[in-house]
DNA sequence: TAATTGACGGGCA
DNA sequence: GTGCCCGCCAATT
């Protein structure tokens, strides 16, 4: 099995409840930014995984039909808060350790 | 081997 | 807010 998806499923499942990520910033936890269509490969492939703390850009659930139901259900069950269509990840948001060094910017105020 | 697909992301009109 | 296009990467057919 490739590196990549032990990778992409460790970071996964780093995801705390009641907090989530999106496919984006779980590939980049993983050392892989750019490959957020793994991610979703990798969560549908994959079982024993905490799949719908994982959304899409913005906090959106990209999934359809019953499973966009359940995926909403599971999150408002471990106490994250939806705004619209969309989980506020102002509060929700889980953020990935820097895999790499990181070029903090600035941070807080400036301009 | 090549083409298609998929629970994506970001930019722009 | 909405819609369209292009870039990304691995698994499937």
């Amino acid at each position: 099995m490739s590196d990549m998806r032990q990778k992409i499923v460790a970071a996964i499942r780093k995801i705390p409840r009641g907090k989530v990520s999106t496919y984006g910033a779980v590939a980049r936890g993983a050392g892989y930014p750019g490959a957020s269509r793994q991610v979703a490969w990798t969560l549908h492939r994959s079982f024993g995984l905490p799949w719908h703390r994982v959304l899409g850009a913005g906090g959106e659930i990209r999934l359809r039909g019953d499973s966009a139901i359940e995926q909403r259900l599971r999150l408002e069950a471990e106490g994250v808060a939806f705004r619209g269509r969309r989980v506020d990840m102002r509060k929700h948001e889980y953020r990935f350790p820097r895999a790499k060094a990181g070029k903090r910017k600035g941070r807080g105020s400036c301009p």
